[in-house]
DNA sequence: CCCATTTGACCAGA
DNA sequence: TCTGGTCAAATGGG
């Protein structure tokens, strides 16, 4: 278990194996995604925290640049500098990100239907049989790639892709590969939203009752970030016996020990890949403490490689730029 | 040739 | 009638 601290805030990191289903894949990008516990709640607090963070981060910001210039301006310094301005951005961006959820969540606050940002959320008429089924809803941070095509340890395949009506994209829908060989009856969803073109939505309807079972040599290929204490089952690592070859090219993140940090509600970036080897990153992630199948070299290199292949420039400056939060599917996929 | 994806058609709920 | 979810034939890649 790793453990990161970040100013007043700390996040356990758990450190596990998720697999890729296909390692020569050009469809499969690098991401980080976060998982969304449904039962967490925004709060204005939160955002407050996150904004007073900011500006702190803009007076260290500027104390540096008041030295720079004062004296021979260093690489080190200039790194340093652009870490801070990412950092501020990234939080700003969380903001904006956590207002925009607690709106969606108030009726009194609630948009128009073609507001949008709306278009971030998925909207969908429950029916009684889909109210009993468990419905997961995850956002991805990916990278690269715009066909949602995440990965999360389960073999899914695709069966329908449908234009959303007051959506710019599509959402694909799969089903678990082993549906009729197990009589599996996990089904996803994958949005990619309208305002982030790096943030998959993921919705998962009903659990895995496939033998879905780990195979150690995918522990040794990959490994997820956990923040959460809730362990979504779709977030366990599980692999059947015809999980594919891997490539590591995947970290999960989770919250851990959610009822212990629930006040702690901070998401954290890579904001840009030329600054990607300063010292913050480091300074947030403790990787001593990583899971035996991985290795915190492992890890850095996975969070600094940008994808050889990206196929959607506009996603590459985002890549990992930012995390997102956290999610009620109740609202989530209420009508608005 | 096999299998996953694509995509238009169809169906059901609101 | 509109919209979202699923089906299944067509297509393409390995």
């Amino acid at each position: 278990m790793a453990t990161l601290t970040h100013e007043n805030s700390q996040l356990s990191l758990s450190l596990s194996p998720i697999s890729l289903r296909k390692a020569n894949s050009k469809k499969i990008p690098n991401f980080f995604f976060l998982q969304v516990n449904a039962e967490m709640m925004m709060e204005e607090k939160l955002v407050i925290s996150e904004l007073e963070l900011g500006k702190d981060l803009a007076n260290r910001l500027m104390n540096n640049l008041k030295h720079s210039s004062s004296s021979s301006s260093s690489s080190s310094s200039s790194d340093s500098n652009k870490t801070l301005i990412s950092e501020i951005l990234r939080i700003y961006q969380n903001a904006i990100f956590m207002l925009s959820l607690n709106e969606d969540k108030n009726p009194l606050k609630r948009r128009s239907p073609d507001h949008k940002d709306s278009n971030f959320v998925f909207k969908k008429r429950k029916t009684s049989s889909e109210q009993q089924k468990t419905e997961k809803v995850k956002v991805f941070v990916a990278s690269g790639q715009d066909n949602g095509s995440i990965d999360d340890g389960h073999c899914w395949r695709k069966y329908g892709q449908k234009e959303i009506h007051g959506s710019k994209n599509p959402r694909a829908y799969y089903r678990c590969t082993h549906r009729f060989t197990q009589h599996c009856l996990a089904v996803k969803q994958v949005q990619k939203s309208d305002t982030d073109p790096s943030v998959f939505q993921v919705k998962y309807v009903g659990d895995h009752t496939c033998n879905n079972i780990a195979s150690p040599k995918a522990t040794t290929i990959n490994f997820s970030v956990s923040m959460f204490g809730e362990v979504n089952r779709a977030n366990v690592t599980e692999h059947s016996e015809d999980v594919k070859p891997k490539k590591p090219e995947e970290v999960m993140i989770n919250l851990e020990d959610l009822e212990n940090k629930k006040n702690i509600f901070r998401t954290f970036s890579f904001p840009n890949h030329e600054i990607e080897n300063t010292d913050w990153k480091s300074n947030i992630f403790t990787v001593g403490e990583l899971s035996p199948a991985t290795s915190g070299s492992r890890i850095t290199s996975e969070i600094v490689s940008a994808p050889a292949s990206v196929e959607n420039a506009e996603t590459a400056d985002s890549y990992f730029s930012s995390l997102e939060n956290i999610i009620d599917p109740d609202w989530l996929w209420s009508e608005l």
